[in-house]
DNA sequence: TAAGCCGCTCAGCGGATTCTCAGCGGCGGC
DNA sequence: GCCGCCGCTGAGAATCCGCTGAGCGGCTTA
């Protein structure tokens, strides 16, 4: 159970730390956000305590910071009570939880358990080819910040065009994958719904992403067009 | 002062409920881990005294599903000296507390006491959306300031949704685990139930917090809509 | 016992989605 | 440059899906 510590008031920060070892956590302990940023991406930890207070980097950007690099351990974070930034902010931040000082210790120890017990937000698998993004768990796509609506069949289509991103894919692919094994109809359906992600997903935007490959399939490039 | 008895053996459970009613707390029993789970679910108690040996659900296992529930009542757990679980272990699985059977009356008053001091602060976590709240320990929710009253299927769905708020979730998802794993009914219930919600959530605001993903699910505005 | 709430079912409506079809047009081979 | 294949396109029909209002039965409360 490894566990890093950001606080930079140093006689709390022993104090939790000489706590949290005894509880028998491996404890890691820095000062400021800079170095919260650095241990907690070069190292891997179960839980990271966040104080929102720190020199050099807020304990609010830290997390920001982190999780735009990918960094999905849970955090709990401390709060002063009368503070700059209240609760309701420690949450929307993507805390996943947060103590208010003063904190008792037997509590601080219990979150600490359940947050690893439940283990961080899950790492997001998210697809993207260039500035097109698609995200599964929230089936969800979007190009350049916008979000675009996708029916059904569109969606299973892109997706499928998605993970084999840089390969042609036939037709008879498509409609085994994205159809039904044993689709018996027209293969020109799949000409249609390219053609409806592609007024979607390049037309607007002036990109080129979906490739015909003449007599073979389709291709989606990696660069996003 | 509210206090759940789970415990299987009736006599001593009936020592007990009548000890605690004599001191003062609203007491209510029950002897198996299944109907533990309901009424620590469906009722909301000061602390739960749970024996860790139940027919049909062990102590450790109400417990954890207590916790994925997201039923923070502090837990005061009964251990039998020589049992397969020590009090180590009680505390890991997220035990509050814990006595050794046999145990002194007296001193299970004043654990219970004390546990209920310290209750409070224990609940973590309030599940945001926007301006819309959920508590969980308290089962209450409201919107910009007004808590707004719900059924309990309501609120389970609700709860649900919010628990993976921006993730789209299929009426079967939801029907599993707001229903039953074995629901054999029509998913149009789901649709039943949205429309409730929407009709107390979003209507009176003027909001739109629960969309809909034609062909998929439900997705629950991260902003509130 | 009556009234009310709650969970659930049902059937009809209307909009969204899927798929078919037929004509068009461009690319590539000769 | 011409021809044929292949993919593109616009329109329209059929189907699917979610929404809604009504209603029923069971359980609780007065």
């Amino acid at each position: 159970m490894r566990v890093l510590i950001v606080e930079d008031e140093v006689r709390l920060a022993e104090t939790v730390r000489r706590g949290l070892s005894d509880a028998g956590f491996v404890v890691e302990v820095v000062h400021n956000g800079e170095d919260a940023v650095w241990a907690a991406t070069e190292q891997s930890y179960d839980v990271i305590v966040l104080d929102i207070m720190l020199p050099k980097l807020s304990g609010y950007k830290v997390l920001e910071e982190l999780r735009s690099r990918s960094v999905w351990t849970p955090v709990l974070m401390l709060t002063a009570k009368d503070g700059e930034y209240d609760q309701t902010d420690a949450f929307d931040l993507g805390a996943d939880d947060y103590l208010t000082k003063p904190f008792s210790f037997l509590i601080l120890v219990a979150r600490l358990r359940a947050l690893i017990r439940r283990g961080g937000p899950e790492r997001p698998v998210v697809l993207t080819a260039g500035d097109l993004i698609l995200d599964p768990a929230r089936r969800r796509v979007e190009r350049g910040g916008r979000e675009i609506s996708m029916t059904p069949r569109e969606y299973g289509l892109l997706e499928f065009l998605m993970r084999h991103r840089g390969d042609t894919v036939s037709k008879t692919e498509i409609l085994e994958n994205v159809w039904d094994p044993a689709f018996e109809g027209d293969p020109n359906v799949v000409e249609v719904y390219i053609r409806y992600l592609r007024l979607k997903l390049d037309t607007p935007f002036s990109r080129h992403a979906i490739e015909t490959v003449r007599g073979m399939g389709y291709r989606l490039d990696p660069e996003g067009g």
